[in-house]
DNA sequence: GGGGTCATGTAATGTGTTACATGATTAG
DNA sequence: CTAATCATGTAACACATTACATGACCCC
């Protein structure tokens, strides 16, 4: 019932993909899942331990150049189940998104501070230029609809992220027009 | 840059608007601040203590009945300042929104995977319910004009919310039609 | 040979959640 | 009189971030 611990679950599921360095892990989140999640080595290392002592993955070492150890971790049978079974589960949690722009909008009373212009053309051109940034990603990655189907929850989650960051600047837009 | 302890600022801001108890505080997390920012009691009371200590509030015992005490804080001269340093910084990042469901999906290579369908509605559901939820909040709240200005950011904050969910319920209702 | 990146780890600290613990007041 | 809520706290644990630490490889 206590649903904990998700990190190892995106880490079975990076690996259920490809083998993968705990590096490329980590390199992971500063890409795609960093939209929606953000994890760093320092967590991502000692979990990759305790994960194959669990027996749900497994590594082989690969030798870079002369001397250089690289832990190549795969899945194991019993990781495949476990990942399958996280993602058959119902997920009921909406979990608050911690937007400190917003908390400090709602400590702002009054209709007319002036303060509350300049903060919203701030976030507004924060947000057109993430939504710019995905959009690139967007024709990048997915152009045709082969690319699309190939990696269908990829392409529907990143579609998700450029609606949620058009909706953010769109909000943004119309609550400038009302302050101004 | 160091991580500031976001909950203090949600903890001063509340307190510049009324003089409140710990408990009153936990409970508005599980009002309208919910929808931003969660914080338990254990975590709250904790910090009250620390931000006595740190001079930005203070509080005065109130006896409820016979022998309830109840401790009623209140901003210091301090503690405003604080509070407005805070509002009137800039803020720069946008932190992902640690959303399971989302993160799932991702995992979903294959665009005719069977638990697509179920799940998009299961998500559809929730987010319709919470929608909705939304919306009476907003009736309640602010029906006229008023209302709305008297407390402006948290009627900004509630229709952005309003438009995050519908954003959202969108989406959904986009991807379940693609996939049928 | 130097700067950027690849690669792996631990330590210290900070934040957040669940559980433990107690007792008073109020509304039905 | 009893269940829900009011009210405050601590302890243990889980999760996350920053800093510390080391060394190899690759391209210029």
């Amino acid at each position: 019932m206590v649903q904990k611990n998700k990190l190892q679950y995106i880490i079975l599921g990076l690996l259920s993909e490809h083998e993968l360095t705990g590096y490329d892990i980590a390199k992971a989140f500063t890409a795609d899942i960093g939209e929606f999640w953000n994890a760093n080595h320092s967590q991502i290392y000692p979990l990759l331990k305790r994960l194959e002592t669990a027996g749900l993955i497994t590594h082989q070492l690969s030798i870079t150049g002369e001397k250089l150890e690289k832990k190549v971790y795969s899945l194991t049978a019993a990781g495949q189940a476990q990942l399958q079974e996280w993602l058959h589960e119902p997920t009921t949690e909406l979990t608050a998104s911690k937007d400190e722009f917003i908390l400090k909008l709602y400590f702002i009373q009054d209709a007319h501070d002036p303060s509350l212009q300049p903060m919203l053309t701030e976030q507004l051109l924060l947000h057109q230029a993430k939504l710019v940034h995905l959009q690139k990603q967007m024709t990048r990655k997915f152009a045709d609809k082969a690319s699309q189907l190939a990696n269908y929850g990829h392409y529907l989650i990143l579609q998700h992220a450029i609606d949620r960051e058009q909706g953010y600047a769109d909000w943004l837009t119309a609550t400038l027009k009302n302050v101004d």
